[in-house]
DNA sequence: TCCTTGACGGAGA
DNA sequence: ATCTCCGCCAAGG
């Protein structure tokens, strides 16, 4: 077999991309929280990374992916925010004042 | 190989 | 509740 040098990282990386598509609709996760899942704790960068690299027609929730604060993680004026934005209250999420109440949205399982 | 960047998180003022 | 600073890790220049 060729080498396969790199496995570490891209093992985790389709771990993080199952975990997303676990998320019901309806409801988010933080990018902290699916690191931790994912056996990756303290890696949310990593996850924001790696969903960055989504193509843009990916059918993945990644819309469903929030930050700790409970806030989107893009400018108020930039087009994926709005993007994101539509989509969750789309699904019944609601937005007070561009926050997300995590207590009653985000996935316990 | 070193420095900078980024869809983060948490603590401090 | 808002803002700033620091720590975290991988990818890119």
């Amino acid at each position: 077999m060729t080498t396969p040098a790199n496995t570490q990282t891209t093992h985790q990386q389709d771990a993080i991309l199952v975990l997303l598509a676990q998320i019901p609709a309806g409801q988010v996760s933080t990018y902290g929280a699916i690191a931790g899942a994912a056996g990756l704790p303290g890696y949310a960068r990593f996850v924001g990374q790696v969903l960055r690299r989504l193509p843009k027609d990916t059918k993945l929730p990644w819309h469903r992916v929030i930050n700790a604060q409970g806030k989107l993680s893009f400018p108020e004026h930039s087009a994926p925010f709005i993007e994101q934005k539509k989509r969750l209250l789309k699904e019944g999420i609601e937005l007070i004042n561009n926050k997300i109440s995590l207590k009653k949205y985000q996935q316990k399982c």
